[in-house]
DNA sequence: TAACAAATTTAGATTTAACTAAATTTGTTT
DNA sequence: AAACAAATTTAGTTAAATCTAAATTTGTTA
């Protein structure tokens, strides 16, 4: 596994927004940056010089920003994070839009040992033929309170 | 549902390393906050005037601090998700000091929703009569990287 | 091509939460 | 009680990340 240099949980939601946005458009400008994280201009093109500076991004004045190959690495380990992050929200009945939001501050947060396990975690229950009992289960507790009558199980032969 | 302001990250913090030190102390000095958040003694009479400024803490210079009832609403909701998600963390195989370190981080981020269904997800699992199968045939699953053959299974009775 | 509008950048201020160094208070010890 | 050490507070600084207002650049349109 690559290590990258810790970066602040700002500047990791810079990068990530950045890629995101040149996945989805093929570039990213500063006025989507700034509409996307919900600040103003000026706080992208500031941050901008520090992730070039870092060599995140290669940013030229009133020209563009795209990742660098450091950048586009940070940038897919915080994507595989949000993703076993949001997942397992979904799959333990949180909305799609709360997972996002919760997935998105907590991915910057987790250390690398959790979100091992949680993406682990994910694979495993995802790779089930159907949705594993214990998830039927649990949302019949959510329903009832109560737990599902202790099934006595055997296996066949 | 009580609702209480939301702090900042770092406001949340203090308060509950000064439940925490209470209850495990009786009382809380300005020096052992500093020692638990990791922080120079100025930075936590800083912030305990802030606290009292909005009612969290009763604050008196040389003296000491007390939460008000305020402060230890907050600081039992804190608690309880701190606990709904070191459990959690524990249950899937991280080790309790991971756990306890992005509990702490986790619980400051995330939506009330999501601490929602984690808490009843954690009572679930821990209200079952023995170590639930889908966590034994994780476990299984870390450990081969294969899921447990499907387990044919069939109701007693 | 000159003018204009939109996008971007610069400059400088603000906020939060930390820090250091120095001053003050408290409590203990002689 | 005086002196001293430990704890706490004050004063002033710093760093990160934001903001507003003003300047600059770019690209389009008359």
């Amino acid at each position: 596994m690559v290590e990258v240099n810790r970066l602040s949980e700002t500047e990791e939601g810079y990068v990530e927004t950045i890629h995101g946005l040149i996945r989805e458009h093929g570039y990213a400008r500063v006025t989507d940056i700034a509409y996307a994280l919900d600040v103003k201009p000026p706080s992208v093109t500031n941050m901008l010089q520090k992730l070039d500076a870092q060599k995140f991004v290669t940013y030229t004045r009133y020209r563009g920003v795209v990742l660098t190959s450091k950048g586009k690495l940070l940038a897919e380990i915080l994507e595989q994070r949000h993703q076993a992050l949001k997942k397992f929200l979904i799959m333990i009945g949180v909305s799609k839009e709360t997972a996002e939001k919760d997935a998105c501050e907590i991915e910057h947060k987790i250390n690398r040992e959790t979100i091992g396990k949680l993406t682990r975690f994910v694979e495993f229950v995802q790779s089930a033929p159907e949705t594993p009992l214990f998830l039927k289960h649990f949302k019949e507790f959510e329903k009832t309170g109560k737990r599902p009558r202790h099934c006595k199980l055997k296996k066949v032969e």
